[in-house]
Order: structure tokens, then sequence, then C-alpha cells
DNA sequence: TTCAAATCTGCAAACGTTTGCATAAAGATT
DNA sequence: AATCTTTATGCAAACGTTTGCAGATTTGAA
């Protein structure tokens, strides 16, 4: 009913004739303070309609109760499922999330990793832009303790815990089941190689080459952007002379979709023709026909441990867990129709 | 290399022999202070390695540059879709964005908007569940004039600026379209009708059944929760026995995308024995065979829109805003294959 | 030189919490 | 009854900013 609403312990201490201090420690369950004041206390910050005010805890302890996310984009399926987890999990320990997206802009990046140590985030995760290759932009963090993650897209050679797919044996699995299929001539479609991710996928696609004897052909590796212009290009220059390969590795769901979708313009028959495989397992995989094999990387659980981490560092001042900065979420190939069926029967 | 790392105005201040006062307004280019000191500050505020600390001037300013944002998933197309737009746009006038995902449990709702409450947000957006009526968990916010925006699932009654599809018109578009394309016998999917679209949807639905002298028969319309089990349970119950629709009006794109794999499965064509409209033009609609015709609804309007809303709420104190509480955004048919084609040939 | 105006800078309080330390009250022990 | 614990409460400083007001310095005019 007062004119200024916004109600302060202040303001239940004078109702009650406590000083603040007992009302700030009975509100936070202090075991000094009585049963029967705790009590008085929770029932006049009810009845003025109190709500804490997070920002002067947050100043006085130092601590925010807040984590930085930075991602290329929420719009993509595997970022976004893990920041679904991510969100719900941290949302259980109490702990806001900030999400903020760079756009795949380094200099974006940049600015959101300065304005999120600003807003004095108690942990930062990270799945860098495609172009990061310095990463001296989270110094601030490390230098103040604050504890960064990074996850997916990650860095070389940063210390800094890093949580990522297993993306050579992905890239290996990924291979060596279109040779399993009969494919004596795979194309694989990477991204930039500024990128952990697609030097390691490429990595273990030469790894299946040469463990099954076929030889690595250089012309046999198309790199673009990894938009769906440029896969559309990419299609265009794969399929612009014979002899068309017989399976295509695309080392995302997006490229691989595009391609399944160029092919059946051309009637080019997946899999008879060409065989099909894409990478994280997006859910368009599914619904597309033929469906698309993909290999998954288990966003749910990588969230999981990008939030354990975090926690963990948090809570153990002591940087114990750098001792082990890498952890690997395992990979799961899911065969499905573009990539099935035995050797081809007419040539 | 002093042991407290953290670097304050103060440090810079005593650093330069001048006041905090004169070091705070030169960081915030005080028209007072002379050019020269503010770039004597600002050297120094780099030399030091100064971070602003955005809680204590928070604490200050009694306000966080930080925005609320309530949605039911982030792994769902059109919030995930708005949330994008929503971040980027916000980013651009400096502001973070706190997501949270309530999903769709109306007691999670109700604890995220207190502790959003608590961080002292400087405004919140706001899609509620399925199942919230009653929307006075907000009312705090309306208290202490923080401005409070629905959009999607907004409430009916309560007193709020709210953005929203015109889901009535999408509704009457997708059967029209459907009478069109020479049906006569519509099944309508709707969702729970505590929510506002699918009543409203289901609403445009009868309006054009009406409008073109079709009978509405009760028996035709199904409602569901709307999950993939409970599409797919609905798909069982409609064509459980003949005769079976000519025509499915989903009320949205996962339904209609579970019941397009339910007739291919049963070989029921589409769309020649059915045509099939879905809701949201989710992009899986569009690479699915046949691909599915659908309702967009414009998401990166609608997340300008919420926005706009929201920064115009906060910079002007007046809630002059609030006199044209309800904005529409527009919707339109995307005609796709599942949908096309003359009146049936064979019947 | 004197004074007024214009320009720049500093003091100190305030924002709403938390917490180390001191103290007061109550209970237990002799 | 005197002393010692134990338990409950209060004082006051601190967190890092911003800002109204006052005061100091410079500039320009007389």
């Amino acid at each position: 009913m007062s004119v200024r609403s916004e109600k302060t312990i202040v303001d239940i201490a004078e109702e009650l004739g406590l000083s603040v201090s007992t009302v700030s420690r009975a509100l936070n369950d202090h075991p000094n303070i009585s049963a029967k004041t705790k009590e008085k206390v929770r029932k006049m910050a009810r009845k003025l309609g109190y709500r804490p005010n997070a920002m002067a805890a947050g100043l006085r302890n130092n601590k925010s109760r807040t984590i930085g996310l930075i991602i290329p984009r929420i719009s993509m399926f595997f970022p976004a499922a893990i920041t679904t987890v991510v969100q719900n999990k941290l949302q259980e320990y109490g702990y806001h999330l900030i999400i903020c997206q760079s756009n795949d802009s380094l200099e974006q990046e940049q600015q959101l990793a300065n304005t999120l140590y600003s807003a004095r985030v108690d942990g930062l995760a990270v799945s860098a832009t495609l172009s990061t290759t310095d990463f001296s932009h989270f110094d601030i963090f490390k230098q103040n303790n604050i504890p960064v993650v990074f996850f997916d897209r990650t860095p070389r050679d940063y210390q800094a815990k890093v949580i990522k797919g297993d993306d050579f044996l992905g890239g290996f699995t990924a291979t060596q089941h279109l040779i399993e299929q009969g494919c004596k001539d795979i194309v694989h479609i990477s991204g930039p190689l500024s990128c952990n991710l697609y030097v390691e996928r490429l990595a273990g696609y030469k790894n299946a080459l040469q463990q099954h004897k076929i030889p690595f052909k250089k012309q046999r590796v198309f790199f673009h952007e990894l938009s769906r212009e440029n896969a559309l290009a990419t299609a265009e220059k794969i399929f612009a002379q014979q002899p068309y390969p017989d399976g295509v590795f695309a080392t995302n769901d997006t490229t691989a979709i595009t391609i399944l979708e160029y092919c059946r313009k051309r009637n080019i028959r997946v899999p008879e023709d060409v065989k099909i495989v894409g990478y994280s397992n997006d859910p368009r995989t599914e619904i597309v026909t033929p469906s698309i094999t993909s290999v998954d990387q288990f966003p749910a659980t990588m969230g999981e441990r990008v939030v354990s981490a975090l926690m963990d560092l948090i809570q153990t001042r002591h940087p114990s867990t750098y001792r082990h900065p890498q952890e690997i979420v395992p990979i799961q190939l899911v065969a499905r129709d573009s990539s099935a069926g035995s050797p081809k029967k007419k040539k």
C-alpha cells in the first residue's frame, strides 16, 4: 500500500523490531536463528510481498548464480539440443542461464565474452565460432578463476576444460559403414578446417579408407561453409561429371539432406546409386525419404557433462578438474535407408 | 600483478589521483568531464584491465539490462525461432536474455516468474504453458511496473501486452484451402482448449466449414496433447473405421508429420486419398515426402515485435503501449504437395 | 584586478544484501 | 549464587557503482 512498493529486508526488520542481519540469516535458514524467529520473519516476508534482490546479494557475495552460454546459433539442432538440457539442468541447481548467439562471428563472440564477464557470470559454456582459433578473449575468465567449459567446437591448445564428441571415431565409423555397404568411391564433404570438428572427422574418413585399402584422393574431399546454398553448389560440383561417387559422407546433416534432395531432383537413386551418411542425427534425417543414416552425438549427455563440469569447477575452487581437461562423449552410428542395401545389383 | 586481480573504478581513481565519481563519469562519457580526463581514464582502465561490474551498477540503478524469457521448451521449432531473433535483437539494444523453459509445467512457470523477478529483469517475455489459465504469478511484475509481453500462447483476459498470430484466420485459411482442393470431409486435430491457440484455430475451422456449407461434425474433431505418441494414437483413431476423411487439418506440424507417416505406412495416399495441412511452417514440413502444406506464422516478425514492445515499454515508463495491448501478426498459407491436386480422379 | 559565468572535479550517500565479531540472554554446572 | 557454556541477536562494514550537490578552477568580460 505504501508508495515505494519494493520491500527489502530492512522493511521486514523494522516491522518486526529485529535487526537486518537477523532477518537475513532467518531467510537464509542460518542455524544460529531460532525456529520461532525464522517463522516470524518468513511470515512477515510473505505478508509484505518481499522479493530478494539477487543483484544486491550477488554484489555482496561476488557471485551471480548465473551461467553464460555462447553458441553459434540457437536455431541449429545440435547446439539447441544441448542448450535445452543445460538450461534444465542448471535450473535444478538454482542457476540462471544467459544465452548468447555469436552468429558465427568472431567479433561478436569476443564482445559477448566481455559483456558476460561484466555480468559476472559464475561460469561460462562455449561452443566456438567456426573461425575462432585465437581464444584469448576468454583469458579474463581464467585470470579471475571463473570456470570456462568448451563443448563441441573446442579449442585445440587453449588450456581449458573441453567436452567434445568423438569426431575422429565418428568420421571413421561413418566412412567404414559406407565401405561395408559396398561403397568404393566415397566423397567427403567437410567444413572449414579452422574448426576442430571437421579436421577430426576428415581424419577419421582418411583413416577408414586407409584401413580398408582404399586410396585417398584429394579431389574427393570438398570443403564448404556448411550453409544450405553452399551445400547445393557443392552438390553441383560433385555430380558435375562422371563417374559419380557411390557414397557421400557429409560432415553435417543439413548438407546430407541437401545432397539427398539434389539427387532426387537429378534422379540419382539413393541408396542404389549413391549412399549418403550425415552427421549429428538431426531429427530431420529420420523423416526424409529415404531416411538418412547419421552419427548420433548424444547432445543430452554432452549437455549434462557440461553442467556437471561447471558445477564441479564452481564448487571446488581448486581447479582439480583441469587435470583431466578433455572429456570425450561417445558417438553412435544410426543406420537408415540412405545407406542401406547390399552391393549394387545392376552395374 | 596485485593479489586481488579484480580492478574497480576505485583502483583507476587512485592510480590517477582522481575521484571515483570523476572516473565513473568519464567512463560513462558524461558531458561534464573534459576530453583530456576521459582519455586518461580510459587508457588507465584498459591498462589495468578494468571490467565494469554490472551487478553493482544494476543495484545502484535498479535495472539489470536483462530480459527474462519463459517458453515451454527451446527444442520446439516455433519458440526456438522466436528466441533466436529475440536474443539477437536484444543484443543490439545492449540487453541480456535469460532463457528459461517451463517444460510445459505450470508449477515451473510460476517458480521461474519468481526467480526472474528476483534477478530484477527489466522486462519479461512469456509464451505460457498449455495449461496456464491463471496468470496471477505475473502480478508482481505489473505491480512493480516491469513490462511483461506475452506472445503466441497468450492469456485471454489478463491485462497485459499480447503479441500473437492470427490463429482464427490461420485455422480458417487452412480449412478453406482443403475445401478448395476438393475436400468434403475434413478432420481437425486440435490441442488442449486451455490454450488460446487451439481454441481459435478450431473456431477458424468451424467458420470455414460453415461458410462453405459443410456441416460441422463434433466427432470429426480430435483433441490430444500434441506429443508424438498421442499423435500416433489419434491417427489410429481417425483411420480406425471407414469412411476415411479426405482432409486433415492438424493444429501443429509435428502432428501433421506423424499423420503423414502413418498414412504412408498404411498405404493411404497423400494427397490423393487424404490431404494434410499442418500449422507453423516447421522446416520439416518442407523436406518430408510429400511436402506438407502448412501455415507460416512468421516467427521472426513476432520476435521483433516482442522486442520492440519490450523496449518501448521499458523506455516510456508510461504504459501507453498498453492502450493497444494486442498485436496480431499475420499468417500465410504455404501450399505444398500434401494438399495438392484437383478433385480426386479415381473414387 | 575583480567578479560572474562556465567548466570541471570531489564528497558522500545510496542501492539491498551478507557476515565477522561482539554482546546479550538463557541454560547448565558447580 | 557465581561462573561457564550455549544460543540468539545486533552492529557496522563491505561489495562496486552512480549521482545530487557543493566546491574549485578556469575563462572571459568589465
